[in-house]
RNA sequence: GCGCCCGUGGCUCAGCUGGAUAGAGCAUCUGAUUGCGGUUCAGAAGGUCACAGGUUCGAAUCCUGUCGGGCGUACCA
């Protein structure tokens, strides 16, 4: 439900009524309960133009915010405030037409776009390790918001295949012969032990470096060699996002070596364009305000990663027709992607309309706040991280005794694989993230395993009352709040994924379920002596909490489950 | 040196882009509870929002400066 738009609508034409324009209403949800549910703080803004008082003001728009059965009471408070509450009556309606529908009465926007959402991009000479973790799932998160609220997404998976290492890796490769694919199980080791080759041995380091060339030649075995050796790496990577229920499939990969081809055509469009200089023997283009300049082509004739990007812009805007691009990749890019970003538009690379946003995100720290490594300081890797957050959930799942070893797996995988995202999730991304197992994993605060417990509560007074849903009565306070909650996930959605901040979705889920508890332990369902109606309609309440909590999650890639 | 980001109770974080008495969860303290699934519920204490100015009816939020921390600083990605 829209409901933030539909009360600025009646606010616009109150102000319509009296001649007024305010360019930019926004009511928004009150303070506190006294408050009522929303508030419109326009007034005190516009009696300084108006040359009249902000209370005056808030009384004329009052008087003629046209008759709504969405709202209930009006009130002026303080210097100028309007505080809305919204009928009861209205709620539990909009409640009641919600209740059996998949999509929580959210409507698919009437006028969607095409999105490019680019995330995870593994670096397919190594292992997938813990600096992908939040890319991956952040933008994971965001993909299937768009594509919920009736974008049309296209993931774009922006692999690293392409680089003088994978000289090193391909000769090694062919050096231990065929059906020695099995060491590429560890590509952390397998780079090790060629990077140790590399290093001792002057015939291999020199056989690399010829691969290199060749490969970047086309030579066909070189070529085969490589691609062999990018199918297993990939085949890692999907391993790892089949167990973090990532929506990622080789459909979405797009590497960087895909844009090989068209790397000598950025620099001449840059060239012709005017906006390229040569400088200590590269090609750049210098911005306005950048001290350095965004260098396209080295000095050697080598292209860099901007060249990519800068084709890759273009095959996003100019081939798929993009009209936003969102790149999930770590803040300390920012300033590359600024660049980048603004050469894009000067060469026309992206048209003007076009939105290109670095969603920028923090480092992943430990608890005592220095960046996450093993005890003996290397890199973590992603398998292993979800290993353990299975191992570690198995361990503070209480009810063991209901369930065999095979679901209590099962069980285990969607509760820590869950509270792996959701700690994340729930997290302003800007900030450093720190990873912290004992407070993902706890029952307490806002956590992926208290939702889930919720909806498993809730699933469970479901069964045992049959699902015998009624019309939604609103009695007590809390009951209205509750309510009303329900009918806010769309403007959070919204919200959510203009400002692409996940976290926002966690905190009024957070709230939701915090308040239905609340609710629950004053209001009970299935205790004798409660009136069937009463009962019916709690139960239609607490059926709607686990739906939206369950979409929400499911939103975030997180899984519920009927038992817990 | 320059640039970007950050600084909110002991800890981890919110704070809806300028609104009313700055909110949660851990941890601490005090009560309640034979329990519709508990690792429960209610309450208390804890803050000069890093500091100093400025803008205005009104600032954690915007501007300037200072201090402290992180990251980045032209031919890696």
């Amino acid at each position: 439900m829209k409901i933030k738009e539909q009360l600025n609508s009646l606010i616009a034409d109150a102000l319509n009524a009296i001649n007024v324009t305010d360019s930019n209403i926004q009511v928004v949800e009150a303070g506190k309960p006294e408050f009522g549910d929303y508030q419109y703080n326009g007034a005190m803004g516009l009696a300084k133009i108006l040359k009249k008082k902000p209370r005056d003001i808030a009384q004329d728009i009052v008087a003629n915010i046209p008759n709504s059965d969405m709202i209930e009471k009006l009130e002026i408070a303080g210097p100028g405030f309007i505080n809305i509450t919204i009928s009861s009556k209205w709620i539990a309606k909009r409640v009641d037409e919600i209740k059996d529908d998949d999509r929580l009465g959210i409507a698919k926007k009437s006028n969607p776009i095409k999105v490019v959402v680019d995330y995870s991009g593994p670096n397919m000479a190594k292992q997938m390790h813990v600096g992908h973790l939040r890319s991956t799932i952040i933008g994971d998160t965001l993909a299937n918001l768009f594509t919920f609220l009736g974008d049309d997404v296209i993931r774009q998976n922006h692999i690293g295949d392409w680089g003088t290492q994978f000289g090193m890796l391909i000769a090694y490769l062919e050096e231990l012969g065929k059906g020695s694919e099995g060491s590429l199980k560890d590509l952390e080791q397998f780079y090790k032990d060629a990077k140790k080759r590399f290093d001792e041995d002057e015939a291999f380091a020199t056989k690399s470096r010829e691969y290199v060339v060749k490969l970047q030649g086309g030579d066909i075995h070189c070529l085969e060699l490589w691609e062999n050796f990018i199918d297993k790496s990939l085949g890692h990577c999907e391993e790892v996002y089949s167990k973090l229920g990532v929506n990622l499939t080789r459909d979405d990969v797009k590497a960087e070596s895909s844009y090989n081809d068209d790397l000598a055509n950025i620099i001449k469009e840059l060239e012709d364009k005017g906006l390229l200089q040569t400088s200590q023997g590269a090609k750049c283009v210098f911005l306005e305000d950048s001290p350095n300049p965004l260098i396209v082509q080295k000095s050697d004739g080598g292209y860099l990663y901007a060249t990519t990007d800068l084709a890759a812009i273009k095959f996003r805007c100019q081939k798929l027709k993009a009209k936003r691009v969102s790149y999930v990749v770590d803040a300390r890019q920012s300033e590359h992607f600024k660049q980048v970003f603004e050469v894009a538009k000067k060469a026309d690379f992206a048209p003007e309309d076009t939105i290109l946003e670095h969603i920028s995100f923090g480092m992943m720290l430990d608890k005592s706040g220095k960046p996450f490594k093993t005890r003996d300081g290397g890199t973590v890797k992603l398998i292993d991280l979800l290993d353990e957050a299975v191992q570690r959930a198995k361990k503070s799942i209480t009810r063991r005794d209901t369930f065999n070893e095979n679901e209590l797996e099962k069980v285990a995988e969607i509760v820590g694989i869950g509270a792996v995202k959701y700690s994340d999730l729930s997290i302003n991304r800007e900030s450093n993230y720190i990873f912290d197992w004992d407070k993902m994993l706890s029952l307490d605060g806002n956590t992926s395993l208290y939702q889930q417990y919720a909806y498993a509560r809730i699933q469970s007074i479901l069964r045992k009352s049959e699902r015998v849903l009624g019309d939604i009565k609103i009695g007590d306070e809390l009951e209205r709040r509750l309510a009303l909650k329900l009918l806010q996930l769309e403007d959070i959605l919204i919200t959510t994924a203009k400002d692409a901040k996940p976290h926002y979705i966690a905190s009024y889920l957070y709230d939701l379920t915090t308040l239905f508890m609340k609710f629950y332990e004053n209001n009970p369902i299935l205790k004798d002596g409660i009136d069937e109606d009463i009962k019916k309609s709690r139960l239609a309440l607490a059926s709607v909490v686990a739906n939206t909590i369950k979409l929400s999650l499911d939103i975030m890639g997180i899984a519920v489950l009927e038992r817990l």
